[in-house]
DNA sequence: TTAGGGTTAG
């Protein structure tokens, strides 16, 4: 009796011999969406049949015994055509590879078996059975190696199986043997997108490349798809440290080329890309870069604008924003709050203040029916912008205004901006209010808080205070940074304290806070300053063994510091480091070794240096020509130096207040005040604006001649140009207008710059 | 969205 012929009537015997053990076949059947209620289909329940019955067969027969068993030959190869799927069904379910490849080895040597597709799908079976039983790379090798030698070839799933394998095993080289020794028309876009991940894992960024040509091409056949981009840009992420880096112009026309397939990047991936175009100075690529995934039919969302537009408010080019936000809107791409803050914060930093604040209306009041909440951030931005150009009390009340907004209550960076703008306005106790109003309110001050406290104070003469301050907040738990150090240290090497300075450097080492080059330049510069060159010289050391790399100011620094204390060997010492360490005087420092040389009245060196300077590509800067002229009235040589001012102007430069004092000064001490007179009337026409130092040597000069009424003048135009009297002043103009019985004209002067008494004032007075 | 510094000519 046939068992082909009888299967069938037995297939539900023999299902029920086995009720626990539901063949994956059915159970997939099982838990596919169809309605359960259809029976299963006779050719199913036929291959079922045959599959258990081979299976017993099989198990019950040894195998070197199979390829002569009459009934397992007439029950697999009914016809010419056994059917696969019954033959991929009986190799997996064998209880080993080894016995599954024994059955592959019948199923070849069976001169009935024609397909050798049926072959590759049985080998599959085998694959996934080696994997799972052992997942041993060395075992897939030896079956990859027998496949070949049996002519066997892989599929599209034993391709993956392989490649993916000895990808993970780390035997790259076998995956790209199978890669490449795979039918040509087998090597799909799938297998592609598991290669290169393969390759890209182990660092092999060119070998990945080259198979991603191929499917980049215009007209590719294996074109790539999600999976691709997934595995090349995931990749390329993960690789290994030893693959290179791809150079973001090649990423970036990789994705171009990505978009002539219609495959595009995630919105957060391509903004990650736009933001490090634009870090690295390439906006223009940016854009570009842009327009082209545009023109592609890549959805862009408003963030990658923010990103461009951000950079742009960063170098302060407010053109190309506006013209960036009119390709926004050609494209209907609307803005959002970050857009409306970018905008915001760039025009404030330009101290354009009242257009930020028409964008802030706009933004509000709704502009093509679209209204956008302000944020605290937003309200932030133009606090500070209005502080910053001394309109903190709008700063105050729009701080008044956010209140009233929901979920924009007030906070650090809110009051700080504040505190800073009352501090640089001289107001410090409305600054000390503010401090005490947050912490009653329950906004915690910071670091920054403190600092800028510290700073105001400091500025406005108030160190002590400022000192005090800074202690008591050490027992509060805001600690001190290198930032309050420095505001401190720069304060005390301002007031000549010098000790005290270095003290606070001491301590601050001490209490566990890193020096950074800042407050290294700071000291440097103080000691320079005073003079200390052997102590300035120190600290450069220790600022280098601290790691740092001077940069050409500091250098310039000491240049400056030795030439003045006619310590030249050590000034050409710092020359030669300068070069040593590869980098390049600049203009101050050609400046600095000319004013050396003219003072010395060696105006032939200091011709020769500004020589040296232009064949090094440097021009002479305006203080090049104020170093000139100022030798040369020290020796005496007015003419000498009004020569070099008119000759000022054959260049591109622009005399400024130093240059006009310079001249002044001169002008005053011998005797030529008239001319001094006409020189200030010429700054004004100019637009260059006096200041103490200009009305001090006039004074100074009017003195002498006894100019009284010239002196009323200047001491109105003083107080138009709102330029404080100093010290000088208040000396030559006591002694001179008290002599003359118009002590009351002082008076009323000093009226003039409405100085409210404050805690300045009383520093002053106790110092 | 907030804080610090140093170089040249007066």
């Amino acid at each position: 009796m046939s068992l082909i012929n009888s299967a069938p009537k037995h297939s539900k015997l023999l299902r029920l011999l086995e009720p626990k053990k539901p063949s994956s076949f059915l159970l997939l059947r099982h838990l596919c969406a169809e309605p359960s209620s259809q029976p299963p289909k006779q050719d199913d329940e036929a291959i079922e049949a045959t599959v258990t019955q081979a299976l017993e067969l099989l198990q019950q027969t040894p195998h070197h015994d199979w390829a002569s068993s009459q009934p397992l030959h007439t029950l697999l190869f009914p016809s010419s055509n056994p059917s696969p799927s019954v033959l991929f069904q009986i190799t997996r379910r064998l209880p080993s590879h080894s016995a599954a490849l024994n059955f592959v080895d019948y199923l070849r040597s069976n001169s009935a078996l024609q397909d050798v597709q049926v072959l590759s799908s049985a080998f599959l079976a085998v694959l996934n059975l080696a994997k799972r039983e052992s997942n041993s790379p060395e075992t897939l090798s030896e079956l990859y190696r027998v496949s070949k030698e049996w002519k066997i070839p892989l599929n599209v799933d034993a391709a993956v199986l392989l490649v993916r394998s000895f990808g993970m095993a780390e035997m790259v080289d076998e995956s790209a043997l199978v890669f490449n020794e795979l039918d040509p028309s087998l090597k799909s876009t799938y297998v592609r997108n598991v290669f290169i991940a393969v390759l890209l894992k182990d660092g092999r960024v060119d070998d990945a490349l080259k198979v991603l040509e191929e499917m980049l091409q215009p007209e590719s056949e294996v074109p790539p798809n999600d999976g691709t981009r997934d595995a090349f840009f995931h990749g390329l992420r993960m690789k290994k440290r030893n693959g290179r880096w791809l150079s973001i112009e090649e990423i970036v026309q990789l994705v171009v080329r990505f978009g002539e397939h219609s495959v595009f990047l995630n919105s957060i991936m391509l903004n990650k890309l736009i933001v490090q175009l634009c870090r690295s100075h390439q906006i223009d690529q940016a854009w570009d870069f842009l327009r082209e995934l545009m023109k592609l039919g890549a959805p862009i969302e408003v963030s990658c604008f923010n990103a461009i537009l951000s950079e742009l408010g960063r170098k302060r080019d407010v053109n190309r924003m506006n013209s960036l936000l009119r390709e926004m809107k050609d494209r209907d791409i609307q803005p959002n709050i970050i857009t409306f803050g970018i905008l915001i914060n760039s025009l404030c930093k330009l101290r354009k203040v009242d257009a930020a604040l028409e964008v802030f209306k706009k933004m509000s009041e709704g502009n093509d029916g679209i209204s956008i909440e302000p944020d605290v951030i937003t309200y932030n931005a133009l606090i500070d912008g209005l502080c910053k150009v001394g309109r903190q009390e709008e700063g105050l009340a729009m701080m008044k205004q956010m209140r009233s907004v929901n979920g924009c209550a007030p906070n650090t960076v809110t009051y700080n901006c504040l505190i800073d703008g009352f501090c640089k306005g001289g107001e410090i106790d409305m600054a000390r209010e503010l401090f005490d109003q947050m912490k009653n309110e329950g906004v915690m001050p910071n670091v920054i808080t403190i600092n800028t406290l510290i700073d105001g104070m400091c500025h406005h003469g108030m160190i002590n205070s400022a000192f005090m301050f800074f202690n008591e907040m050490q027992g509060t738990g805001l600690r001190a940074n290198v930032v309050t150090y420095t505001t401190l240290i720069t304060a005390f090497c301002n007031v000549n304290n010098i000790d005290k300075a270095v003290e606070l450097f001491d301590q601050m080492l001490k209490s566990g806070r890193s020096a950074d080059a800042i407050v290294y330049y700071t000291l440097i510069s103080g000691l320079t300053q005073a003079g200390r060159m052997n102590d300035a010289s120190n600290f450069f050391s220790k600022l280098k063994e601290a790691g740092f790399r001077p940069d050409i100011a500091c250098y310039n620094t000491l240049i400056g510091g030795f030439c003045r204390t006619n310590k030249m060997d050590k000034a050409y010492e710092i020359l030669k480091e300068i070069e040593d360490v590869g980098m390049r005087p600049d203009a101050v420092t050609y400046n600095t070794l000319i004013t050396y040389f003219s003072r010395l009245g060696n105006f032939s060196v200091a011709l020769s240096v500004m020589k040296k300077m232009r064949q090094q590509g440097l021009v002479p800067t305006i203080a090049t020509y104020g170093a000139l002229m100022h030798a040369c009235c020290l020796a005496g040589e007015i003419d000498e130096a009004l020569k070099i001012f008119r000759n000022i102007s054959k260049s591109k430069l622009f005399p400024n207040t130093i240059i006009y004092n310079i001249l002044i000064e001169a002008l005053c001490k011998n005797n030529k005040v008239e001319v001094a007179l006409s020189l200030m009337n010429d700054m004004k026409v100019k637009g260059v604006k006096p200041n103490t130092t200009t009305y001090n040597a006039m004074f100074k000069g009017l003195k002498e001649k006894h100019s009284l009424e010239d002196a009323f003048k200047l001491m109105d135009g003083m107080i138009i140009d709102a330029c404080n009297p100093d010290y000088i002043t208040m000396e030559i103009l006591t002694e001179w207008l008290s002599a003359v019985g118009e002590i009351d004209k002082l008076k009323t002067f000093l009226k003039g710059f409405e100085v409210s008494p404050s805690d300045a004032a009383l520093e002053t007075l106790q110092a």
